[in-house]
DNA sequence: CTAAAATGTCATATATAATTGACATTTAGG
DNA sequence: CCTAAATGTCAATTATATATGACATTTTAG
């Protein structure tokens, strides 16, 4: 369910954004709509296909009521 | 000591790099070799001039031997 | 006090995050 | 099934993170 590191895929970082949306019951979107970014935006960092800025990932974090190690730290 | 959010200096962000990264006695530069990004960007980084990539954010984590949390998060 | 190291900052250049529009594919509901 | 919503992805553009070099100021060690 959670993204794997790949680099032959072009994954290039691991979160838990998508299952936070989920489980908020968000799509894309709207999740793109509530942080202020473009859909293919909120795609692409799901997706772990490039690195979003801090700022992205602090209004991530609270919209989606976490924090940041909860959808971005790893061990 | 640690940086206020000022919009009329251009402080950007909250954070608490330079801190670790004094209680690591490191320099800006070693930190900067360290991260492996210039020593302009740390500076700007500890000064909240803008937002770093969550790439360098994990990279400085891990190098500070802390996590995105106690660097970046707040409240 | 003095010199070297560290830091703050500026200006220019480059890499890449993010936008926009569009379309194909997948998923969910009637 | 069928259809609409949601998602994945592509191409082109714009905004901005980061690099590089340089220099002034501040801090630290002798």
């Amino acid at each position: 369910m959670s993204i794997i590191y790949d680099i032959s895929k072009g994954v290039i970082a691991v979160n838990q954004v998508k299952d936070y949306r989920k489980a908020a019951k968000l799509t894309q979107f709207e999740l793109a709509q509530a942080v202020g970014v473009a859909r293919q935006t909120i795609n692409l960092v799901e997706n772990g296909k490039y690195n979003p800025s801090l700022d992205l990932c602090i209004r991530l974090a609270k919209v989606l009521q976490t924090d940041l190690n909860q959808l971005f730290w790893e061990e």
